[in-house]
DNA sequence: GTATTTTATGAAAACGTTTTCATAATCTTT
DNA sequence: AAAGATTATGAAAACGTTTTCATAAAATAC
C-alpha cells in the first residue's frame, strides 16, 4: 500500500475536480499560507519546501484561481482595451502587438469595441471597471469630447493610456500619439512639390484632436507655399468609402477641379482612385492622391497610393512598455506619464503622386 | 441636518473608495443578501425594495465586483478566444462579430494569439483555464494535430467551440466550419469552365483539415473533368507572400507552364498576380488565378482576383449563438453540439479568371 | 552560552459576493 | 379564523486565495 493519500483528492466524489491550495497543503501536511508563499516565490520559504510544493502542484494539476487571488490581492493581471473596431488595419496591428507583449508580462487582455459609439464606449468603461482591470488602454471614438467616463479609473488609481484619439493634454492619463501634424504637413508639401496647386482635403470630424492636428499641418504647408485654401474643398465627414465617392462627385462636377487630394485615410483615397478610374481622370497625371495609414491596400491598387506609415507595431510596443512601467511601482508612483509619447510617422510615396 | 449618513461611506478615510453591497445594505438598513438579490433580479424581493436598492446603488456609484461574484458563483461571464493572429482579415472580422454579440449577452472576451505556434497555444489554454473562462473559442494552429491541451475544459464541463481549423469529428466540442471541400471544388470547376487545362494548386500544410478538404475538392473537380493532376504542381507550404513567389518562379522557369492557379489564400494569389505582372504573363489571358477568403485586397488589385467568400461575420454570429445556447442550460445539458455547424461559401468571380 | 537577528511556518482574518437555510410576513384557501 | 402556501428577508457559510500577526526554528552576534 503506497502513501498516495492525496490521490483521493483527485477522485473524491466532489462536484468539481478542481484542486486547490488546500489540497496541496493537506497532501504535504503544510499550511495553505506556506503553499501560497511557495507558489508566489515569497523569499521566506525553504528551498526544499518550495520544491515539494511545486511538485505536488504539478502532480495534482493545480491551477491558481485567478478570481480568488484577484479578490484578495486586488489585482487581476488583466488589462482592458477599448477601441472603435478590431477589424481596422491600424487597430488590428496595434492589438496584435499589445496582446503579444502583455502576455509576456503575464497579463491578459480584454478587448471591447465601441463601434465608434460614444454611449457604447461609456458603457464599456463601466464593464471594464467592474471587472477591476489593472489598467485601461483606449482609442476613443471620433465623437468623444467629454472624457469623464474615464474619471473613475483615474480616481481609483488605475492607469489609463490613450492612443490615436486622445483627450487634451492635462488629463491625468498617459497619451500616445502619432505625429499627425507632421504627417499631414509632409504629405501636403509632397503634393505641392509634385506640382499640385489646387489641393482638396478630405478630413474627419474636427471633434477629434487627430484631424485638428492634421488639418493644421495641411494648412501650414499650404500657407508656406502661398497656396490659397478653399474652404469648400475641405470636407469634414466620417471617412467612409461612400462619403469619399460623394465628395469626388461634388468636386468634379464643377468647372474648376482640384489637381491634388489629401485624404485622411486610405479608404477615402482608394475610393478616390476608383472614382478617377471610372471617370477616366488620369492619376497621377491630372490628379494626385495621397492617403493616410499605409493600409496594405495602398500598395496593391493601381496606381499605388502614397500614404503615411504610422508604425502600429511601434505604437503597441510603446503602449505596453509604458503600462508595465506604470504598473510596476503601483501605490505611490505616478499613475501616468506627464508627457505624451510620440510615435514618428513616415511618408511613403507611391505612383499616385508621381511626377512627369 | 439631513439624513445622509450613507454619504460618510463615500468619504470615509478608507484606502479605497469602492462601495460594496455592504455599504448599500447599511445605508438602507437591509441585509447584504437582500441587496444581492435585488441587484440580480431575484423574484423574491419586494418591488419597493428593489427600487430603493437600485437607487442607492446608483447614488453610491456601486459597481459589482466581478471577481467576488465569480468566485462565489463559479461563473466569470468571460469567454476566452485563441486564434493564430488578430490581424488576419478573416479572423479580425470574426472577432469583431464575436465580441459585439457576446457583449450583448453580458459576456467579456479575452483574446489570445497563438502566433501559429503550438506551444504557445498550449500555454494559452493554461492561462485561460486558470482564468476560469465560462467557455472557450479556438481557431487552432495549422500544426495542431494533438488537441489534448483542450481536454481540461471538456473534463471541467466548459464548452469549447472550434472554428476554421478544427479537430476531427468525435471530439467533445462544437465544430464550426466552412464548406472547404465545396469552395475548392467550385473554384476549380470555375477555372476549368474558363478553359484551364493545366491547373497548379498552392495548398497549406496537410496537417490541417482545412487543406485536406480543399485539396479533395480540387482533386474531385479535376477528376470529374478528366484532367490530369500533376503531383509536382501541388504545393504544401505556409501560405506566405514569399513562398508563393518562389512557387511561381519554379513553375514558370519550366517548359510546360500552368494556365490556371488555385491558391489557398489571397496573399498567395496576390503574390502570383504580382509575379505575373513582373514577368509580363497575361492574366487572365495566359494564366487564370483564383484565391481564397475574399480579402478586400482581391477586389482592389488589377486584375481583381476571383476568390471564395467565407462570410466571417456569419461565422462569428453562429459561434455566439451556439455558445449562448450551450451556456444557458449549463449543468446537465450537453456541453457541445453533436453535429458540426457548416457556414456556406460563395465563389466570387472577378477579372483574374475572366474568359477572352 | 545567551541575546539578537533572520528565516520559516501556521492560524486566522480578509477580500465582496452568492446561496442555503431558517424564519418572518403576507396572501390564499378552507 | 386556522392552516397552508407563497413571498420577503436575514444570518451565516462558502468560494480560494493572500496577508497580517504571531511564533517557532535556525543562524548570527556578542
Amino acid at each position: 500500500m503506497l502513501d498516495c493519500d492525496y490521490l483521493k483528492i483527485m477522485t473524491a466524489g466532489k462536484k468539481t475536480y478542481q484542486n486547490t491550495i488546500l489540497d496541496i497543503a493537506e497532501a504535504l501536511k503544510l499550511s495553505p499560507a506556506t503553499i501560497s508563499r511557495a507558489l508566489n516565490n515569497h523569499p521566506y520559504v525553504k528551498e526544499k519546501t518550495r520544491k515539494d510544493v511545486m511538485e505536488m502542484a504539478q502532480k495534482l494539476g493545480y491551477r491558481r484561481n485567478h478570481m480568488a487571488s484577484g479578490l484578495r490581492s486586488n489585482r487581476t493581471n488583466t488589462v482592458g482595451l477599448i477601441i472603435p473596431r478590431v477589424s481596422m488595419f491600424f487597430h488590428a496591428e496595434v492589438i496584435t502587438t499589445i496582446q503579444n507583449d502583455l502576455h509576456k508580462h503575464g497579463y491578459n487582455l480584454i478587448i471591447c469595441q465601441s463601434n465608434d459609439s460614444v454611449s457604447m464606449e461609456r458603457e464599456l468603461t463601466e464593464t471594464l471597471f467592474a471587472s477591476r482591470v489593472d489598467a485601461l488602454i483606449a482609442a476613443c471614438t471620433l465623437q468623444t469630447v467629454d472624457f469623464s467616463h474615464f474619471d473613475k479609473f483615474v480616481e481609483h488609481q488605475t492607469p489609463v493610456i490613450f492612443y490615436d484619439r486622445v483627450p487634451v493634454d492635462g488629463y491625468k492619463a498617459t497619451l500616445i500619439k502619432g505625429e499627425d501634424f507632421k504627417g499631414a504637413y509632409l504629405t501636403t508639401k509632397h503634393l505641392i512639390a509634385a506640382g499640385c496647386k489646387r489641393i482638396a482635403h478630405i478630413s474627419g470630424p474636427l471633434t477629434s484632436n487627430l484631424y485638428q492636428d492634421r488639418e493644421a499641418g495641411f494648412l501650414k504647408a499650404m500657407e508656406e507655399h502661398g497656396l490659397p485654401v478653399q474652404k469648400e474643398w475641405i470636407f469634414h465627414q466620417e471617412l467612409t468609402h461612400e462619403n469619399a465617392k460623394l465628395v469626388m462627385q461634388a468636386l468634379f462636377e464643377k468647372d474648376i477641379v482640384p489637381d491634388g487630394l489629401f485624404a485622411n485615410n486610405d479608404t477615402s483615397a482608394i475610393a478616390a482612385i476608383e472614382y478617377a478610374k471610372e471617370q477616366n481622370i488620369d492619376v497621377p497625371g491630372k490628379l494626385k492622391i495621397a492617403g493616410y495609414s499605409n493600409d496594405p491596400r495602398t500598395a496593391i491598387i493601381t496606381p499605388s497610393v502614397t500614404s503615411v506609415e504610422q508604425f502600429p507595431n511601434q505604437v503597441g510596443k510603446r503602449i505596453v512598455e509604458a503600462l508595465i512601467e506604470l504598473l510596476k511601482h503601483e501605490e505611490g508612483g505616478q499613475m501616468y506619464k506627464t508627457e505624451a509619447i510620440i510615435i514618428p510617422v513616415e511618408l511613403i510615396t507611391r505612383a499616385s503622386t508621381a511626377t512627369n
